[in-house]
DNA sequence: CTTTTGAATTAGACGTGTCTAATTCCCCCC
DNA sequence: GGGGGGAATTAGACACGTCTAATTCAAAAG
């Protein structure tokens, strides 16, 4: 698993990115987590060897494909908590923010999406930021079930991979599926698992827990620009 | 602020006592929290400088009034979670263990009045374990307000001291207010003060935001056991 | 093409929570 | 009342996230 800092840099690193020039200078870092230069220095390094975020020495840092996907799930979880709070638990939207920005690292993938559910899937929290969607628009699983019934064979993009457990996400990573990513189900092989065919000709075959975090769309597809701002 | 770990120590130790025979062995403790002894025997040290534990070398520990407050105040917490993720958000009640066990070190205080209220103060958890009131029975608040209101004067016996910053519980502790302590407000002093004068004839002022914290009941009155067991 | 200077990194340290291996202690049994 | 044996503690190590102080780098200024 991330540590609740390593969450913390990623965030703020995704949201400094959208506001200034990546790449993200550490003293930049230093400053938003009230932390010192060195501290930054030794953070990224580990998120860099975990390819959460891509590194240049001495001039700043990026984050991956990978390190945004973790980056917008926290976003998530803190802007459904900020909901949830206010319209469930009658907290003041001024006050939900302290709250959220503990909880945001410690909710499970299950309470994320019934508290979704309970507020009918909202799209904007209570401050009016968008709330990042689960799934990114025109996306289906990569799993037995969902690619049996249409996109067998086809070619589909990685368009996230909703998974916070690194093992997982590294051992994807290693295996060339990280978002952008194009492949093809090759067959719906042994039960249990899935196989798909990566680009480079690799095969990679993954069991359905896996399988299911991965989440696709039709490579050509327009991606609609998520809006996302401060929390 | 006590550390996820200490509050996990804190309340296996307290469950053990309720169990078995204080004092608990470390060994105990560390089957219950699946560390090694020596792991124990360090953390146990510590709590015990806290005073959140009495310890005795190569005997065990017992929790201290103290320790007590903590523990209950997690019970508390999980309970009220099982209880609200069963009732409010669908969970069905056996798969509310693991999320609850993680969110009861994070929420706040704020958000356990706020859970408590939206499911009408309930005495008894989705599995009928009882939920540790929050107040214990004839009980007020030592505050400017409450007690110019009523028991001014009179002697009161503190109850619990419901905070879980140890800087705060120290400082009570170190000023002689802890749970047990038979203390009189002495006057509604400076705005934003209280000042109580305890038996030996000290007197301490203490901010509000403390004074809020501390929940005294009449001396002799019956002290209800309060039935709290596995959860 | 130097020099300067401010930012970034390295070096070395610390507190927390954990571990394994070595040692010490308590207490029961003969 | 001395041994043994099992439990507990001490010793020493490690990963993490953090810090301060020292060093190195890069890029702008001359």
């Amino acid at each position: 698993m991330l540590s609740e800092q390593m969450e913390d840099y990623l965030k703020a690193i995704y949201r400094l990115e959208r506001d200034g020039e990546p790449p993200i200078a550490t003293s930049t870092i230093a400053e938003t987590l009230d932390v010192t230069p060195p501290t930054v220095t030794s953070m990224v390094e580990k998120l860099a060897d975990r390819d959460l975020v891509e590194r240049e020495k001495y001039k700043g840092v990026t984050t991956t494909a990978e390190g945004e996907t973790v980056a917008l799930e926290i976003i998530r979880h803190h802007r459904l908590l900020e909901t949830f709070l206010t319209e469930k638990l009658g907290y003041d939207w001024a006050e939900v923010h302290e709250e959220a920005e503990v909880l945001e690292h410690h909710i499970s993938e299950e309470f994320e999406r019934r508290v979704a559910a309970a507020l009918d899937e909202p799209e904007v929290d209570p401050h009016g930021d968008p709330i990042p969607s689960e799934a990114l628009d025109p996306v289906d699983d990569v799993s037995a079930t969902a690619l049996s019934e249409h996109e067998e064979g086809g070619r589909l993009e990685v368009a996230r991979v909703r998974d916070r457990d690194p093992a997982e996400l590294t051992y994807l990573a290693d295996a060339g599926i990280t978002p952008g990513t194009v492949l093809t189900v090759d067959e719906v092989a042994p039960i249990g698992m899935v196989t798909v065919k990566l680009e480079s000709g690799a095969e990679v075959s993954l069991p359905d827990h896996i399988a299911d975090a991965i989440q696709v769309r039709r490579p050509e597809s327009e991606r609609p620009e998520d809006g996302v701002s401060e929390a």
